[in-house]
DNA sequence: ATTGACACGTA
DNA sequence: CGTACGTGTCAATT
């Protein structure tokens, strides 16, 4: 029902917002076959009917600029005059947009001469004197002069496609002013985006507190003189500016109309012209939503087009946070009911599920059109009703994040089968550098939808019923993202290397690693008395204590008391670190730094062992997390712990490792890695016939590439020679500059530069294969791994070294690193299958980039050799042959090679 | 409590 | 001025 019997009208200012939806939408995920850009559009309709539904208005009219300017700009040409370009992409949006309006039955205003604001302005006040309730959509703050009781502002937040009330309350807490009292504010601060700038040195706060000592602009303006200090000066000075400024930001409000407010109630929309304009944009979700309005007879009801719009909405008070979304409203479903429906659904269902304490509270499905909801009141209960259902391969599901929910069912031993969606690993694979992939974040992204949810801290059901609108989003994602990634090629990525990739991991994760606590135990206990040992030698060098561990402190007794020169410079200051500290020593040879440098390795050992005790779960194991979608480049990370990051270059930091050992049961432990995996990429995709033969033949790479770099015989490279190489080689796959060579071998840059030219001499294969990455990359705005997998680039053209190099180096190595991890996630892929398939006992526990670790049975150790050689060895057929090494112990730190 | 800078462990 | 990460600490922030 309507709680204001008040008529209210709601005015849009059309360029404005549909602007903010431009930016709000990225508009390469909204885009027609022809290639016209329609997020602003998409935007505009998508907040407009959460405005409708939020506000209920039952007028409503959209007022445009018109490109040839205004009164304004013959006043004073500048008007306006910083504004940039219009993108590219915006071109042709606004008359989409009036168009689809149109199909509305949306008035549309344009009035020659004047601004959109000041139609929204004259219309505002003229209806309010008439009784409307008054709602102006606005992005321009200038339109804050026209609050009052009747009148509220809803101002776009910056970023978000969100609106701000600004009614005078909002503007006296923003701005310590009244809405009247603000364009006077506006006037004295300035506005940069309109190119009129204000008196210099007076912000928001000398302004407001200008007016509220002296009420409105003309009164400062005659105080000017009792305003003492550079700011009394600056406004003598400068106060035509105000002046221009106030003239320039008055709003019109007598402009006259030919119509009358009636022309701008709601009615129902034509449902013919809005399938027709809105097929034209391929809308398909919004289509649905605007045509829910069709119903509305407002001639033949007094409530008019609210009691319509309330009823097609199907509104209930219950399900409130739902109304925004217009989505199918949520049903509870009792087992009985639930196993009906799930032999009655047909199609994909979305699933989501919340978890209290590694148990499922809570399941959601939904189709695009029915949401329901479960609540298991056992594990017993869950598997008996769904697993028959869950296991069936032909009952397609889709998930957000498939890995917790597969993990979870392990615990639970219960089947599951026919996922073919994950909307996390399809959304990542369309944007690997996203940040944030939760199902708001792209919902807002590829469907344009805010999605707002209810107040975590309310009701128990509404908790429940936030399980299958994460189904609902789920759903409508998929087929979504589905098809865009079918677009770019990237299903095998997806389907042959992600999805099944998502499966193992979820076993690793549900095994984990056995630890030896008690070993960890004596070690963390062992380096507390070295750390403490080795900080009170420091002190005493020094003469007083320190935080050894803050850089601060460090830069005070380094550069202040022992007056040393640093030799990196960082943000604040010299750097204290490892290479930084190590030059230090060598050229003062003072006893601090090597204390220090011992220091710093002890504690980050310790720290690490640590981190590794707080870890251990009840069966003794560490369960890590990997994130699937955690790299730019495919590969994988790991968290909660980071099993990737372990110490082994120094003796302490292997004693952790040999603290990570086989479990209870187990025989061993086997580490499984791939040998020199980039380079043979490299040398791979590069075809260098000089690289592929070194691999061929079998010989030391670094070796090889020595011999012919130098032009001696192989046995005959020394040892700094081959350093010199693989520091070179391994450079290649990052983007290493001539300057960076130099430093890091320690040679001037002209020798260098010689012995990168001398390289690219010997092997034109490697130099052709680099430049065209970039090259590639340039054009078509993205890198592509061998198996399709992309990783987007758009600074390799920006006009920041610093930036573009950035970007150049990135793109170099994306597609090396990229192919690895995919060759690395399908081998694990296999392996996983095989053992599955031969029903091996022992069990694939960590993935650390190019080395695999496994857990053991007895007597399984040959067949799980042969079976992890071959399946990595043989996963892909490069031009030259993967090489696995392969090592056996009790312990990580034994099984390493 | 959260954030940025720094440092440092791995491939 | 060599890629890709996660985690800890300090110090300064809301």
């Amino acid at each position: 029902m309507n709680a204001n019997p008040k008529p209210t009208l709601l005015l849009i200012d059309g360029h404005s917002l549909a602007f903010r939806a431009f930016y709000a939408l990225n508009p390469d995920n909204f885009k027609t076959k022809d290639g016209q850009h329609t997020n602003a559009v998409h935007g505009f309709i998508s907040m407009l009917l959460n405005i409708l539904q939020a506000e209920k208005p039952t007028h409503l009219a959209v007022a445009f600029d018109l490109s040839r300017g205004s009164f304004r700009t013959q006043e004073y040409p500048e008007y306006k005059g910083t504004r940039g370009e219009t993108p590219p992409e915006f071109i042709g949006q606004t008359e989409l947009l009036q168009e689809a309006l149109a199909a509305m039955n949306i008035k549309t205003i344009t009035r020659e001469n004047f601004e959109a604001d000041d139609i929204l302005a004259s219309l505002a006040d003229q209806s309010a004197d008439k009784g409307f309730s008054v709602f102006v959509v606005s992005g321009d703050r200038d339109t804050f002069q026209l609050i009052s009781d009747n009148t509220t502002i809803l101002y776009p937040i910056k970023g978000v496609m969100n609106l701000a009330r600004m009614d005078d309350a909002a503007v006296l807490e923003k701005y310590g002013i009244h809405a009247r009292q603000y364009p006077d504010l506006a006037a004295l601060v300035g506005e940069t985006s309109d190119n009129l700038p204000g008196i210099p040195g007076v912000g928001p706060k000398t302004a407001a507190k200008w007016l509220q000592q002296f009420g409105d602009l003309k009164a400062v303006l005659d105080a000017a003189d009792s305003i003492t200090g550079k700011v009394g000066e600056n406004l003598r000075e400068h106060r035509e500016l105000a002046v221009r400024n106030r003239r320039l930001n008055h709003l019109i409000r007598d402009l006259e109309f030919e119509f009358d407010q009636s022309a701008l109630e709601l009615g129902g929309v034509d449902e013919d012209a809005v399938r027709q304009v809105f097929a034209k944009l391929e809308f398909k979700t919004l289509t649905e939503r605007v045509l829910r309005l069709r119903g509305s007879k407002p001639k033949d009801n007094t409530d008019g087009a609210v009691k319509a719009f309330e009823d097609a909405f199907e509104t209930s008070k219950t399900d409130a946070i739902f109304e925004e979304l217009q989505i199918p409203s949520a049903e509870k479903l009792t087992s009985a009911k639930l196993t009906d429906w799930l032999k009655s659904v047909s199609g994909t269902v979305g699933l989501s599920f919340e978890i209290s304490e590694q148990n499922i509270t809570a399941v959601g499905f939904a189709t695009e059109s029915v949401r329901k909801y479960w609540e298991p009141n056992s594990s017993q209960e869950l598997k008996k009703i769904i697993e028959p259902w869950l296991k069936d391969p032909a009952c397609v599901k889709a998930i957000h994040g498939a890995k917790d929910f597969s993990k979870l069912l392990f615990d639970l031993e219960i089947e599951f089968a026919g996922l073919d969606y994950d909307t996390l690993l399809l959304a990542y694979l369309l944007n690997p550098v996203r940040k944030d992939f939760s199902l708001d974040e792209l919902a807002l992204e590829y469907l344009g939808t805010v999605v707002k949810r209810g107040d975590p801290n309310q009701l128990i059901a509404e908790e429940a019923t936030d399980v299958s609108l994460d189904a609902w989003l789920t759903i409508s994602l998929a087929p979504k993202l589905y098809e865009q990634v079918k677009d770019q090629e990237q299903l095998h990525v997806y389907a042959q290397v992600e999805l099944p990739t998502n499966l193992s991991l979820a076993r690793m994760e549900h095994f984990g690693i056995s630890v030896d606590v008690k070993k960890l135990n004596e070690l963390f206990e062992r380096l507390t008395g070295e750390v403490a040992t080795i900080a009170k030698s420091a002190y005493e060098i020094i003469g007083h204590e320190i935080n050894l561990a803050s850089p601060k402190q460090l830069q005070t007794v380094l550069f202040d008391e022992l007056g040393m020169t640093g030799t990196k410079q960082v943000k604040t200051g010299f750097s204290t670190n490892a290479a930084a500290l190590t030059e230090l020593y060598e050229q003062t040879e003072h006893p601090f730094l090597a204390r220090l440098l011992e220091h710093r390795e002890v504690t980050k050992i310790r720290q690490i062992v640590e981190t590794m005790l707080k870890a251990v779960a009840q069966d003794g194991r560490i369960h890590t997390n990997y994130v699937q979608t955690g790299t730019s480049t495919g590969r994988l990370s790991s968290e909660n712990p980071n099993l990737q990051n372990i110490p082994i270059r120094s003796q302490r930091g292997r004693e952790i490792r040999d603290a990570f050992v086989a479990g209870q049961g187990f025989e061993t432990l086997l580490s499984a890695d791939y040998s020199q995996i980039e380079m043979r990429i490299m040398a791979h995709l590069s075809e260098d016939s000089g690289i592929i033969e070194a691999f061929k033949t079998g010989e030391d790479l670094h070796r090889f590439v020595g011999s012919r770099l130098f032009g001696v015989k192989p046995q005959d490279v020394t040892t700094s020679m081959r350093g010199t190489v693989k520091a070179m080689s391994y450079g290649l796959v990052y983007g290493l500059s001539e300057y960076g060579l130099a430093k890091q071998l320690r040679i001037s840059n002209a020798e260098a530069k010689q012995l990168m030219a001398d390289y690219f001499a010997r092997f034109g294969g490697v130099k052709r294969y680099l430049a065209s990455v970039v090259d590639e990359a340039k054009t078509k705005g993205f890198t592509v791994t061998t198996f399709g997998r992309r990783r987007p680039f758009d600074d390799l053209n920006s006009k920041i070294f610093q930036v573009r190099e950035n970007a150049r180096r990135a793109a170099l190595n994306a597609p090396i690193q990229g192919t690895a991890a995919d060759i690395m996630k399908l081998a694990m892929n296999a392996i996983d299958q095989k053992m599955q398939e031969s029903g091996l006992k022992s069990r694939m526990l960590l993935q650390v980039h190019d080395e695999l670790v496994f857990e053991v049975a007895k007597g399984e150790l040959d067949t799980l050799k042969d079976l992890v050689t071959k399946q990595m060895e043989q996963v892909v057929e490069l031009s030259v042959p993967l090489e696995v090494q392969i090592g056996i112990g009790k312990s990580w730190d034994q099984a390493a090679h």
